[in-house]
DNA sequence: GACCCGATTTGTCCAGGACAGAAATGCGGC
DNA sequence: GCCGCATTTCTGTCCTGGACAAATCGGGTC
């Protein structure tokens, strides 16, 4: 069989296949869209298979993020290399939800960045291993985690960190956090499950939400991540939560995330609170009736205090 | 757009893209078969769309795990749904690698097995965090982890355990094999870089790696998962590590195993060891030259040894 | 038993068309 | 001016049926 898998194309082009693992889009999709706007415009071997040009690849990556962030096709699919980048730039550069903290980078997060940049793996752990007793779950959560995990992510698409660093930060960060998670673990108090949708393998947003939430004196139920929605809803019975908590990364594609959401609400318990957090730009959406959109972490501070309220209502 | 992701559909089918994805058959080739040798049958909506029972979804799923076996696609794909149960049971069970240990169940596998079933998952990490500190992380990995997962996997494919525990499982043990590991971090010692290549999301096998590895005194490097391989390569650059360990699972496709392992082989320095582990049925081919199965965790010992012994030489 | 070569099997890709649901647009009433 | 509804345009997925290269099998030879 062709392999859809080795690189054994030219080295600066990709199959079709790859270009559709490469950026996202699907391809029937990549097939339309060349009839449709002109663009791409593959080159072809020998047997009449596309050969996507790395140059075009790139191109079809910018267009995904323009798209997920709210362009229509037809407008910037055809569009060049130099316009994308002019549309992003424009476009990102209003990003709510993480602007707000203007003031510089924090000491810990800018030494985090260094190490992660110039040192090996262990140096990075211990660092944070350290801050995080210097200066307690919260306020490491709060003012290093978070902070650092969004400097860590436009240091990768800006191209100063690459993706292993990327990858080694994220394992990493999920240790400490993972460990204090574990450390702050209560016996009694509301009941929250944790995990993501399939197809979202982003957790680090969820490990800080865990250590918050253990803070605030939950019960956390993880389930790791991708957990099909049916099987969420079948684990919120089984572990009796009060509320589902998920978490949705920038990559996720917005469409997807509110049809998901609707889905695991009409799944749920009507009691059950269905808590959703993370920068993925189809949260802002209207979503569907009963599931509340937590911005930022401090605010999950306010959800646990609801639950604790309503159940107290309840049990009255 | 149809949406490929709500279930809109009759309760009791799938369509094309679901059926894809619930049994990880590309849709192009679910066509290809019902064109070829009559099944799947699936009905069609009012657009003429496929619409497959979930008896043909479950026959399907059957279907692939004899040909990631080794069966030929013409022999099984219109089999009925006993003779290919018959075939799986008289095929898998002697499965090379898995058995060895005919001694009943250790009575710490058989309690976290019924913790996972009956109890909440506090006390499943209570209990495995109890046992490591009993054992010590060595018999631990051996003689629980890695028996405990296996009896995991099989307790879900016979149906006893649900998706979502077997979830909590893999979490609750992520957790106490990381905090495991990184007790026992060295600072010298042979460097070893740990992770799975992309489409390879299970990482249990790697954590209990990593374990093992640390207890021979290696230095670990921790990606996560699901690195590409240039990066895998990249990071082996840069962290100047003696090895690399990947991992693949026995639902990564087998074929696609072999691929990337030569790929990775191709981008590594020649000094580099490459090791791969886990149930895969594509390691039990041949390998690329210079790749080596670990066949088991103590195997790794050796490996470890042997690594000691080539860097002693080239040092000399 | 090891090796090689032709025949068969197998998985992916191709083209161009169809259609339903989402998004945008236009329009009338408040 | 703005909201709600109907109409039009846009968009992504699925359809059919055919092609072809790589993988695998079967048999013959050394």
């Amino acid at each position: 069989m062709p392999s859809r898998y080795s690189t054994k194309t030219p080295p600066d082009a990709l199959s079709l296949a790859e270009t559709a693992l490469a950026t996202g889009i699907a391809p029937d999709l990549l097939r339309v869209w060349e009839r449709r706007y002109g663009f791409p415009s593959p080159g072809r071997d020998r047997q009449g298979h596309r050969l996507f040009p790395t140059e075009q690849v790139e191109r079809l990556r910018l267009i995904r993020r323009l798209i997920d962030g709210g362009a229509r096709p037809s407008q910037v699919v055809a569009l060049s290399a130099e316009a994308l980048n002019d549309a992003i730039s424009r476009g990102l550069a209003p990003d709510p939800g993480r602007a707000g903290s203007p003031i510089g980078l924090d000491a810990d997060v800018a030494e985090a960045l260094r190490l992660l940049e110039e040192e090996n793996t262990d140096r990075l752990a211990r660092h944070l291993n350290a801050a995080l007793m210097r200066r307690g779950a919260g306020a490491f959560v709060i003012a290093l985690a978070a902070p650092l995990t969004g400097a860590v992510g436009e240091a990768w698409q800006a191209g100063r960190l690459s993706v292993f660093q990327e990858h080694a930060y994220v394992h990493a960060m999920s240790r400490v956090l993972g460990r204090a998670a574990e450390a702050l673990a209560v016996e009694q108090g509301p009941r929250v499950l944790l995990t993501t949708v399939p197809g979202e393998a982003h957790g680090l947003g969820l490990a800080m939400v865990e250590v918050l939430l253990a803070l605030e004196g939950c019960v956390c139920v993880g389930l790791g991540l991708q957990t099909p929605v049916e099987e969420i809803a079948a684990a919120a019975l089984h572990h009796r939560v009060d509320a589902v908590a998920l978490s949705f990364s920038s990559f996720f594609q917005p469409r997807r995330a509110v049809d998901l959401i609707a889905q695991l609400r009409g799944a749920l318990a009507p009691e059950t609170a269905l808590w959703v957090g993370g920068s993925c730009a189809g949260l802002r959406n209207p979503l569907a009736e009963g599931a509340s959109f937590l911005v930022g972490l401090p605010a999950i501070a306010a959800a646990v205090a609801g639950l604790r309220e309503g159940s107290a209502k309840r049990s009255e």
